[in-house]
DNA sequence: CGAGTTTGCAACCGAAAGGTTCTAAATATT
DNA sequence: AATATTTAGAACCTTTCGGTTGCAAACTCG
């Protein structure tokens, strides 16, 4: 197992786990998984390399509890924006909206720890590319509640809730490249308006 | 200067410089900057460590020469996709598919290498973010020709062609991480078709 | 209190990283 | 042919990498 239970005997840890892994989460959504040192992740953590090892295991261990826990927080997050949404169009306007201020809300500007994963270890180190297809798979499901509950009744159409989601979702995506690349405050506005402009005419 | 000219006198070189950067477009495009090493580099050009550095430059600058000669491939693709393309509407769904086509060509599904690099050196190594700056305003300006084009003369509006282009510029980085995360056919045609809807009914 | 167990931490390890040095080979110029 | 110049390539250098060892400190349980 790579994550170590909590012994009820012994000298008792001096650090909290789930501390441990926000710190890195923020860590390695800025620095991605290669560029960052084990030394990084022992300063970061402020917890000592022989303790990082023995409770998360080695560093790739340690950044899938990372990403684990990045994708949990993640759907929660979507799950909460999308119960907090007003019913019909209103509803996506408002989803789209608040899936945009978090990701401005980062003051790095970082983007998808789960996009920026993906995009530096498929065809590096297989099996992370799981995280990326979870998430997405997650977020057009959920994107597929949202707007079916914002077409009118009358025109129920699966399969047109369909594209628009795996388009919403596709979207999101580029959107989270172009905050992590840099995009000005200005482009920001614009790509987000883009797609609330598109919201309103399909 | 990082890449040196080719010098009239001493002994002549026995590489093709273009050729060695094409064999490290394809590495780098593949493992990214940080997970290949110079060993990596010596061995897909075949040539040595010290030639490398004399020619290229240090590893970051022999990447710095990749991605530029990626970008002006990228953007000559994507002139020769317009020109290619019909007027009118048909136009954009040619442009589309064709975009697809050339992502989906690469047998690797590795994506696009600006987006790669991007993603992975954003907060790490800055000026990097420069090379996909640069390749999102040429893929917008290129689409707002192309839409342009496309939209019926007495329709004419700049602001509609203005997000229209930003989107679709969104899009196709979506797209792009979808396909390197390693998206199954089924689901790259879902996301393609997804926007083809968009296009018939905008 | 003492036996057993787990943690904290300094020091250490081999391997691999990026980058350099030095010599022999191959060419243009005179 | 001799000289100047540039390349090829093996060997080497320093630093940093991820990961481990060994021991003292801190706790629970009997």
């Amino acid at each position: 197992m790579a994550v170590s239970e909590t012994p009820t005997v012994g000298r008792p840890r001096s650090f909290d786990e789930d501390a441990v892994l926000d710190a890195l989460m923020a860590l390695f959504w800025r620095k991605g998984y290669a560029q960052t040192s084990m030394t990084d992740v022992v300063e970061a953590s402020g917890v000592h390399k022989p303790s990082l090892y023995r409770v998360f295991g080695t560093k790739d261990e340690i950044f899938a509890a990372v990403l684990r826990r990045y994708l949990e927080a993640q759907l929660s997050m979507l799950s909460q924006l999308i119960e907090q949404s007003s019913p019909g169009t209103d509803g996506v306007h408002e989803f789209l909206d608040g899936f945009a201020a978090a990701a401005l809300a980062d003051p790095g500007r970082n983007g998808c720890l789960l996009v920026v994963a993906s995009n530096e270890l498929s065809g590096t180190m297989p099996g992370y590319e799981d995280f990326a297809g979870a998430y997405r798979s997650a977020l057009r499901e959920r994107l597929s509640v949202l707007l079916t509950r914002s077409v009118a009744n009358n025109e129920h159409d699966a399969a047109l809730v369909e594209q628009r989601s795996e388009l919403l979702a596709t979207f999101l995506a580029g959107f989270q490249v172009a905050v992590r690349a840099g995009a000005s405050d200005d482009e920001i506005h614009r790509i987000v308006d883009s797609m609330h402009t598109i919201i309103d005419t399909w």
